[in-house]
RNA sequence: GCGGCGGUCGUCUAGCCUGGACUAGGACGCCGGCCCUCCAAGCCGGAGAUCCCGGGUUCAAAUCCCGGCCGCCGCACCA
């Protein structure tokens, strides 16, 4: 795999600023890093994905899916809620002598081997103080923890503006919308809603190319369903889908992890359910999804593994996580996915910052007869006790929860309100039979939720190879190439059979394009230069038009991955193309 | 953020140690022309470099010194 003596990353990284995939971001000011710019090869190969996630998560699933997109710009008061503004603060201290930085939380936690996390800097100063931690390098004095926040910070308003951030995720998206798309599907759960887009994260020090950077694509999809139905609903769908059911995964679990192993074992989709190692069945069936859909897109099945996180490494709203992670040549593992049980964490907290009713009515098989005791005050009864605090009494007595006031008299035989005693005698109490249909449940949520950007390069990784005469050749999924076909005229002179076949090869161009067939079309150099420039950006197929061409209408059809030719008439192309894209 | 190493046309690089004839050289790529029967052909011509940026030393800086930016490696960080 050795070009020049060069890394498969470095040809990669040369390879992409030549032919238009990406390249840093801002460079003639010098770059920043953590930013990326895509050009027009990157670009379609990119959205080429973005269509094999929406197929394989979206469309193709068992279950109802919509997409939906939200402002990048986020409210405060919304990723306070969602628990960032806390979680995604780390509180750094900086030793005076050396400049090395620490999380001072887990230095402490080192240090005194005591759990100190969610402690304010005030407290952690305090520590350090009290038990004269110093810089484990250096032993040199440490500053004053201080939270380095990883949120982007901006107004809404150009004037005395409210605070907002970047979304460090989409998710709050969907959460903040669980409500109106179960309305849009009417109210039927299991329900996911998709978004694809982007987030930013002020990473301390960003490095690693594509895959590590401060701006960048998600693919993400909150999946709400009613844990009690799980089991029964996943197993159904996989009574129905044999081949999801016997899926192969690569895992690594925590426990495994714990016990020093780092080889993974193989489950199918079902084992992982039965064997209880996920904790809801409908993370085995994201993470079996997850699986096919990066096997299409080209990275072999010895190069996916899935790794449980170990509990101290869970996000705050995390029951049980699953990185998804490809082999890569530079980096070794590298995370582009991860499938997180995230329970009712995020709706339970949108629920409470926001008083929105983001249940879900879930309605019994039958109506469930429930006895229910009505109360309701007499006045007149009321006054003779109250007298004149009876205006107050009464106010404070309609604001009551009606729950409380039964169980209040039933439990003490009186209630206190306003200082006033009150025995059982003023109320009207009735014992009712009423139907109740249902009742109100907070949805479960299993979260897949991908990078897209990571994505990129270990497919662009995956495919690049070295032919044996030294040149490149980006062996992508036919799906996920930048154009389906190149076009080429054999040769282009000015003799009037040169110019008939220019012209013939434009003509070809013009019906596959209007056929909805994208078209490199290329006419500049040698023919063998341009099966080159063409192997480089991995278009999969090239129609060359030759002097026989003009004389029976058949062309040739070359195979990028085999360099192999045949000779098709001009009416089969289109059939011909298509036929590989299924 | 710390330490080490590095940064020269689109790409790869020569030059840097030992400052001056460097108008910064080459290769590939790119553009134009000639030629034209299938895998980076050949010939002719051309464009293309803030020598990463800023400051300093010097008569003179791509070259030496300082600071910054960016990259790579290690440490730290990475809901």
């Amino acid at each position: 795999m050795e070009r020049n003596n060069k890394s498969k990353y470095e040809i990669l990284v040369d390879l992409a600023k030549r032919r238009g995939i990406f390249w840093p971001a801002y460079e003639i000011y010098g770059g920043v890093a953590g930013f990326y710019d895509f050009g027009p090869v990157g670009l379609s190969i990119k959205n080429n994905i973005i269509n094999e996630w929406r197929y394989h998560l979206i469309h193709s699933v068992d279950v109802n899916v919509l997409e939906i997109e939200t402002p990048i710009i986020t409210p405060r008061i919304v990723l306070k809620a969602s628990g960032h503004e806390d979680h995604f603060t780390d509180p750094i201290t900086e030793c005076k002598s050396c400049g090395r930085v620490y999380r001072a939380d887990h230095l402490i936690e080192e240090a005194i081997n005591k759990k100190v996390e969610g402690l304010s800097m005030e407290e952690l100063w305090k520590i350090i103080h009290e038990h004269n931690i110093r810089c484990p390098e250096c032993g040199g004095e440490l500053t004053k923890p201080k939270p380095a926040l990883l949120l982007f910070k901006t107004e809404i308003g150009p004037y005395k503006g409210t605070k907002a951030y970047l979304r460090p995720e989409t998710a709050q998206g969907m959460f903040i919308n669980f409500k109106n798309l179960l309305n849009i599907a009417r109210n039927k759960l299991p329900l996911g809603i998709a978004q694809i887009g982007r987030v930013g994260r002020n990473e301390i020090s960003p490095r690693q190319g594509l895959l590590r950077l401060r701006e960048f694509t998600i693919m993400e999809l909150e999946f709400f369903f009613d844990p009690e139905k799980s089991y029964e609903e996943v197993m159904n769908i996989l009574e129905k889908r044999k081949e999801l059911r016997n899926e192969r995964l690569n895992i690594l679990t925590a426990k495994d992890k714990l016990e020093g192993k780092e080889e993974t074992q193989t489950y199918t989709t079902i084992e992982l359910i039965e064997e209880n190692i996920v904790t809801n069945p409908w993370m085995a069936y994201w993470m079996a999804i997850g699986n096919k859909f990066l096997r299409e897109i080209g990275i072999p099945i010895n190069k996916i593994r899935f790794v449980e996180k170990l509990p101290e490494e869970k996000a705050h709203y995390s029951e049980q996580t699953f990185d998804q992670e490809v082999f890569t040549e530079k980096y070794g593992w590298f995370e582009v996915a991860g499938y997180s049980y995230r329970t009712t964490y995020d709706l339970r907290r949108h629920i409470e910052y926001s008083k929105a009713d983001l249940t879900f009515f879930k309605r019994y098989e039958k109506p469930k007869k429930v006895k229910k005791k009505k109360i309701a005050p007499n006045p007149a009864k009321i006054k003779e006790i109250a007298g004149e605090k009876f205006p107050s009494v009464m106010k404070a007595l309609s604001e009551m929860d009606k729950e409380h006031l039964l169980s209040e008299l039933e439990n003490n035989g009186y209630v206190i309100i306003q200082d006033v005693k009150i025995p059982e005698s003023p109320f009207y109490v009735k014992e009712e039979e009423v139907l109740v249909h249902g009742e109100k449940i907070i949805p479960h949520v299993v979260e897949p939720s991908f990078g897209l950007e990571r994505i990129l390069y270990v497919v662009l990784e995956n495919s690049l190879h070295i032919t044996s005469d030294q040149k490149i050749v980006l062996k992508l999924p036919y799906r996920v190439a930048p154009y389906m076909v190149a076009v080429f005229p054999l040769v282009t002179g000015t003799k009037p059979e040169h110019v008939k076949m220019i012209n013939l090869a434009k003509k070809i161009k013009e019906i596959l394009i209007s056929n909805r067939i994208t078209v490199y079309y290329d006419e500049e150099g040698s023919i063998g230069k341009r099966y080159v420039r063409a192997d480089e950006i991995g278009i999969p197929l090239a129609i060359t038009v030759d002097y026989q061409s003009i004389e029976d209408n058949t062309v040739t059809i070359r195979y990028r991955d085999t360099r192999e030719q045949k000779r098709i008439h001009i009416g089969e192309i289109i059939k011909e193309i298509l036929s590989h894209f299924k």
